[in-house]
DNA sequence: GACATTGGTCTCAAATAGAGACCAATGATC
DNA sequence: GATCATTGGTCTCTATTTGAGACCAATGTC
């Protein structure tokens, strides 16, 4: 019934079962997409698809850098399509492949989690930071 | 009506409203939990609590300077209880709170959605793999 | 003619993660 | 009665990851 419930006998199974990168999907993919931007591009791209400069004023403090790696990985995962332009100036635009938009549910779960719940974190380390 | 389009409108409100970490709920707790072994060790707490060496276990490959370091932010944020029994040795049992517990619905979103699409990304992998 | 824009890559420095030694007190083992 | 493992960590040192910022070539704009 339980959330909890369910969560906690899932575990004990790939507990049982080794529990490796390989095999359990969960560690496989949250290794992968369970970083500090991986959710965030989806996100920005679960309005529409962007382009390269547009995700990246949208993402204000993503390096160029780490946000070329974010796309290159997730379309190598295959939650994004990469679509180049070959004009001068190049124009690449990024968007969710069936895959990613997949994703959008369990992500919006996890959102409104984190609205629903955040001031009730910010209390706890409020307390905790005055009992120091 | 759509999660896609639900999540789409979400990141277009916070884009507006400047999107800092301090004031946004999802980077702010994206940047916390949203690390390797966070969600990790809350699955494994959801099935009940657990001692410090029985959860090091359980992860066969996060450090003990990891699981100490995820436990205690954890902790600072009110997702996990800590309980230190003073006998010698010493006896430290982790067990989620109730806001943690909370946590459960949304992340068994995640799993359930990584165990249903795990196939198509190695899939997504093979294909990019093949034509490397 | 100078300057901005495109989608990146490259290099170097800074932050973070991991491996493994170490701790003190006790109980079990030999 | 000496040795060994167990408890929940911390500490140090090294390896990996991340970030900041320069650079690129070709074009359009002022």
């Amino acid at each position: 019934m339980d959330a909890r419930v369910a969560l906690g006998a899932k575990f004990e199974n790939w507990l049982a079962l080794g529990f490796d990168d390989a095999r359990c999907p969960v560690r496989n993919l949250l290794d992968q997409i369970g970083d500090r931007w991986s959710m965030l591009v989806l996100a920005a791209l679960a309005g529409g698809a962007k382009r390269f400069s547009t995700l990246a004023r949208a993402l204000p403090d993503i390096s160029k850098r780490m946000l070329t790696q974010t796309l290159r990985r997730l379309e190598a995962d295959g939650l994004v399509h990469r679509d180049v332009q070959p004009t001068v100036p190049p124009s690449v635009t990024y968007s969710l492949t069936s895959l990613g938009e997949s994703f959008a549910a369990p992500l919006l779960g996890l959102v409104e989690w984190a609205e629903a719940n955040f001031a009730a974190v910010l209390e706890a380390r409020a307390r905790r930071a005055q009992a120091a």
